[in-house]
RNA sequence: GGACCCGUGGUGCAGCUCGGAGUGCACGCCGGCCUGUCAAGCCGGAGGUCGCGGGUUCAAAUCCCGUCGGGUCCGCCA
């Protein structure tokens, strides 16, 4: 096995080949082998010159053939020639084959290929339908070959590491049975049970934790979870998680689980560059950067400056919560009027900005709202931030999360174009809330899932204050992309029936919903926890893209189509039927 | 459900603000020339429903309305 540039392994020849192009080198003059590829560009110098770049996923190799053959690019061939040092001073120092060339060469067409609809020169960015619609073209390009084998190398490096720390890998059902909690579903019809559903599952969740009651103590699976939910950059409907699942352990172990995971993917796909892990609490994120999975890359941080304005003139400083923070680059002024905007937007009453000005040595601040501001006022809020002359602040005030979560927002706008590209900045938030608020009757909402352990020291709470209580559960955020989130879940029924009386869920539909696990638990369940990740965002992030579509072979659009095959499509009505199935006019939701 | 951006020969763009003949650039394709190129070079040629529909106008790629497709984001994603 021959390692390459961009991920690409090469294993020993075989078949029609006795050599990949970029295994060629110097030390192979005088060999006669046989590659074999696609025509990856012709340059003809007359009837006695020509060169033909034959491509494999190694790379490409130069063959200097007679003007007679008949080649056109992306033709697929077998070349037999002899390995050979180029003529002094036209060695191309940009392949890996670059010091030889296959002369005298018998050239085999193994199929002729039109002219294909786009070029395949990294240098061309290309509308992506056009390269989604002629997506196996696509895919010979350079980028796609690197990032699909580099996810290749992340998978390995997480099976190598789950095995190292004894998981066992399990496969669990694609038809599944439906669970209303959460993300909305794929649904399945049954054929030999009419107007019966199963749905592809939006993760394994359940499964694993039966697993733990069933005595495997660790199993892991680069699980497929589905969630018909709108897409996005880093969503498809599909993707690929790192699953996994442990007894007999805490929070911190499964932590460590994880890391070593991720220390082993970092190691396998960029040695040079070692990681380090910390950990801060959901509040701290919250407070700091105005999200649940910042990205730290860049300063600008948030700043409680509430209390300077308890007895401020300033009415739209009249709130609960005060956030201010300084911009991480200089805003003109119609840059500052979108921003405003922008915070309408995202539900804010408004966004309130002011310059820092130096006069004679004094800072002061200029802004729309400067002459209701008092003296005390600016001094404090200049001095609490540490602004400097020429500095922008940003405000916004409103109920504690609501102005962290809108400054916060804007501030991610502000600074992530500046952010370094080269960092991997990988950290765990710890303390999330249990519930993430109250529901229209007052009753709180699952911040994770119903099984998640509440930290133990804030059980009191659950009656009386339950918005305050924690739960153990973590995410992994990488450069402001939520990797994956796991907790320790709760293996008794009392807890487990306390947390579903709190959460408004009566033991009827408790039972409907999840008898088989609750029934499953009154056998023996292990106190256990579990985690999973996102492999196409790892992956997209390790690779430089910003896409998760770049990492997947075949990803949809972000209506849900696939643009090669043209899934969705319309079946024939007997199909329906004999799923007990008859078209009707959708209801909007 | 909502906001914004994009759609012009096979590909990538410019043209649109301020309406005047499908105008231009680069790549690719076809033909010719060329003995050391590697994004080869030079000459010539073919190739268009300006996404689609409607409107305004003497006249629409250009202005207006609608619609379809692609993208980014909000909602949504326990």
């Amino acid at each position: 096995m021959q390692p390459f540039d961009n991920y690409a392994v090469a294993p020993e020849p075989a078949g029609l080949r006795t050599a990949y192009a970029s295994s060629l080198n110097e030390s192979r003059v005088g060999e006669v082998v046989q590659v074999c590829g696609w025509v990856n560009r012709i340059r003809e110098h007359g009837e006695h010159l020509v060169f033909v770049d034959v491509r494999d996923f190694t790379g490409v190799v130069q063959c200097v053939v007679p003007r007679s053959e008949n080649l056109h690019p992306e033709w697929v061939v077998q070349i037999t020639g002899t390995v050979a040092e180029r003529p002094d001073g036209t060695d191309n120092a940009q392949l890996a084959s670059g010091r030889i060339e296959l002369r005298d060469p018998t050239v085999r067409v193994l199929a002729e290929a039109e002219p294909i609809p786009f070029s395949l020169d990294e240098r061309v960015e290309l509308d992506e339908a056009t390269r989604l619609r002629y997506r196996y073209i696509d895919l010979r390009r350079t980028r796609m070959q690197r990032n699909l084998r580099l996810r290749s190398i992340v998978n390995s490096a997480i099976r190598h590491s789950m095995e190292e720390q004894g998981f066992v890998e399990i496969e669990t059902p694609l038809l599944w049975t439906p669970t209303p909690e959460g993300a909305r579903e794929f649904l399945v019809p049954s054929r030999t049970q009419p107007q019966n559903f199963y749905v592809l599952p939006q993760s394994p969740q359940i499964a694993k934790q039966l697993l733990m009651v069933a005595g495997f103590d660790r199993y892991y699976q680069i699980a497929r979870c589905l969630r018909d939910e709108d897409l996005r950059a880093d969503r498809q409907f599909e993707f690929t998680q790192l699953d996994l699942e442990a007894s007999f352990v805490t929070q911190s172990d499964i932590l460590n689980f994880i890391s070593h995971a991720i220390r082993a993917v970092v190691q396998a796909v960029r040695p040079e560059t070692t990681i380090a892990i910390d950990t801060i609490t959901w509040r701290d994120a919250m407070n700091r950067y105005g999200s649940d999975k910042p990205d730290r890359r860049f300063g600008a941080q948030l700043h409680d400056v509430t209390s300077i304005f308890s007895e401020t003139q300033v009415k739209a400083l009249n709130a609960p919560s005060v956030q201010a923070m300084i911009a991480p680059s200089p805003l003109s002024r119609a840059r500052l009027d979108e921003l405003v905007d922008r915070a309408k937007g995202l539900g804010a009453k408004g966004l309130l900005w002011l310059r820092v000005e130096e006069i004679d040595g004094q800072l002061s601040l200029n802004s729309p709202v400067s002459k209701f501001l008092a003296d005390r006022e600016q001094q404090q809020l200049v001095a609490a931030l540490g602004a400097k002359a020429n500095d922008t602040i940003l405000m916004v005030a409103d109920e504690w999360e609501r102005a962290v979560t809108i400054l916060g927002q804007i501030r991610l706008g502000l600074g992530r174009p500046l952010a370094d590209q080269n960092i991997l900045d990988f950290f765990w938030v710890i303390d999330f809330p249990l519930f993430e608020g109250l529901d229209e009757f007052g009753t709180p909402i699952s911040a994770h899932h119903p099984f998640t352990m509440p930290n133990e020291d804030d059980f009191a709470r659950l009656d009386t204050d339950p918005l305050s209580v924690r739960s153990q559960s973590y995410d992994l955020v990488l450069n402001g992309w939520e990797l994956g989130s796991g907790s320790i879940r709760i293996h008794t029924s009392a807890i487990q029936s306390k947390i579903f009386e709190v959460l408004g869920i009566d033991e009827d539909t408790a039972r409907s919903r999840f008898g088989f696990l609750l029934d499953a638990f009154k056998y023996g369940a292990p106190p256990h926890g579990g985690f999973a990740f996102g492999i196409d965002r790892l992956s997209a992030l390790l690779a430089g893209e910003e896409n998760i579509r770049e990492l997947i072979a075949f990803p949809k659009t972000q209506s849900g189509s696939d643009l090669m095959t043209g899934a969705p499509k319309q079946v024939d009505a007997d199909i329906l039927a004999q799923l007990g199935l008859q078209p009707t006019a959708r209801t909007k939701d």
